[in-house]
RNA sequence: GGAGAGAUGGCCGAGUGGUCGAAGGCGCACGCCUGGAGAGCGUGUAGACGUUAACGCGUCUCCUGGGUUCAAAUCCCAGUCUCUCCGCCA
């Protein structure tokens, strides 16, 4: 969510930003709103003074005994007065509220300006792409061959886009997970953290997939929850209406969740294999960081994502988004992109993003520098590191023989029982 | 699912409808004291919003939302959460 305040201030620098997002034209609409609003409160406010100033008149009044019915009288429809700005202020704050929390954020200066993908900017490679002496086969074709993979017992038990793991298909996902969190937690420093899959609607709001993006949720009932699209949405609210103190900060968690998502819009994309599932498994970085230190710690959560394909020897390339092609609540975000031998291209494997205080402000996640000073919103970021199911797929083709077996890279090993190749 | 108890500031904890944003304690910050530390003493210590060049001033908030009243932490209603006992359960 945007500052209204900043929105007043600087009207011109908000324009220019959403701009760049390919929108515009609410700010005036914002401006007029929050003009209004703050009319009527200075009127009310004036009242509900007066309200308390005379209340305790009466007070002393009837104290000594002397009659104080005029005064009482006066107050009623001062009172039916107060009543009926309360609710239009009510209405306004409604209105405005809706508003600003569905404005995305703004990109940072080094954001390329761009529609779409289009305009994205490669920041660098890592590995080759191997050279195979065969055509290599796409990840679904080798899991199935192989009894990893089986999509038409998912699709039975579940319907379209989810996928059933079996023997070392299965054995392969949770080395990964352990791979990863060990990782993060042993070399990289992050504290683990293992939250509900299920969460309230205040959580989905902080973190910003509410209210805008509810057709991508799946709601569950009974009871008012969402089942989490990212281990993001509890874990960064794991602080929502908090002050940290200075000392805490930065923090770093990772978490393994599933991770569930409608796909809605995406009907038609990816509908074979692992890519695009409605319910995937991903190791997730997240951090608060103050506002002077969000920029490097972002540096530093895409380096810790890039060092899980480096450690796995998949070749890779890092992306920066374009401001059209960012998500909604990112200021900054890179891309990274496994090569996929199945597909002859790069494919997004995590999505490693820089919020600002955009997420802190919806969640009220604030922090302390100094024990009497005011409190200032966090920075959040955070990071796939990585997704699970496009890592196997990843694997599988990269690591893929001309018999059909596959090789398990050398550092999940130990997490496979030391199984060297899978036929 | 049944029965009961509770929710007050960073924490503990008091609070008869009016002088209560809230006693007291702890913690924390600053100062005094000390060779240094501790103890002791003093001062200060919620947040949001509005207004102001600023110092300030005002409004709201005692779980949340309604209601009663000139006036609510205090009375009434609904909800949420926590705890205890019983039942059920991985």
């Amino acid at each position: 969510m945007l500052d209204i305040k900043l929105v007043r201030a600087n009207p011109e620098l908000v324009r220019a930003g959403l701009a760049k997002r390919g929108m515009d034209a609410l700010v005036d609409d914002l401006l007029r709103l929050d003009l209004d609003r703050r009319d009527r409160l200075t009127t009310v406010e004036n009242l509900k003074n007066k309200r308390n100033v005379v209340s305790k008149e009466i007070g002393r009044l009837k104290a000594a005994k002397i009659d104080a019915s005029n005064l009482i009288e006066e107050m009623k429809t001062v009172n039916d007065e107060i009543k009926k700005l309360d609710e239009e202020i009510r209405e306004l704050e409604e209105k405005l509220n809706c508003m600003l929390l569905s404005v995305p954020n703004l990109p940072q200066e080094d954001v390329p300006v761009g529609r779409d993908e289009q305009a994205n900017v490669e920041i660098r490679r890592w590995g080759n792409p191997p050279e195979f002496p065969f055509t290599p086969q796409p990840h679904w074709e080798l899991g199935e061959r192989l009894n990893l993979l089986d999509f038409e017992r998912g699709a039975k038990l579940s319907g379209a886009r989810f996928t059933v793991l079996k023997g070392w298909g299965a054995r392969l996902e949770r080395a990964l997970i352990n791979f990863m969190l060990d990782l993060h937690i042993n070399q990289h420093g992050y504290t683990e953290i293992f939250p509900p899959f299920l969460v309230n609607q205040e959580c989905m709001v902080g973190t910003g997939q509410l209210p805008k993006f509810e057709e991508d949720m799946f709601k569950v009932t009974p009871g008012e929850y969402y089942l989490i699209p990212t281990a993001e949405v509890p874990v960064t609210n794991l602080h929502r209406e908090e002050i940290i103190d200075f000392e805490r900060l930065p923090m770093k968690y990772v978490s393994y969740t599933a991770c569930f998502r409608a796909e809605a819009g995406a009907a038609g994309r990816d509908t074979r294999g692992l890519i695009r599932q409605h319910q995937f498994n991903k190791v997730e970085l997240v951090k608060l960081t103050t506002p002077e230190t969000s920029v490097q710690e972002h540096e530093a959560l895409v380096q810790d994502a890039e060092k899980v394909l480096q450690l796995l020897n998949l070749p890779y390339r890092v992306v920066l988004l374009s401001s059209g092609d960012m998500g909604f609540a990112a200021s900054k975000c890179y891309d990274l992109e496994v090569w996929l031998p199945g597909f002859n291209t790069y494919r997004e494997i995590s999505s490693c993003s820089n919020f600002e205080d955009f997420q802190a402000r919806r969640a009220n996640i604030r922090f302390r520098r100094e024990p009497e000073a005011k409190p200032e919103f966090v920075h959040t970021l955070n990071g796939s590191g990585l997704a699970i199911g496009r890592t196997v797929a990843a694997i599988l083709e990269n690591y893929q023989q001309a018999d059909g077996s596959v090789v398990i890279p050398e550092v999940l090993r130990p997490y496979m029982g030391g199984v060297t190749v899978i036929k």
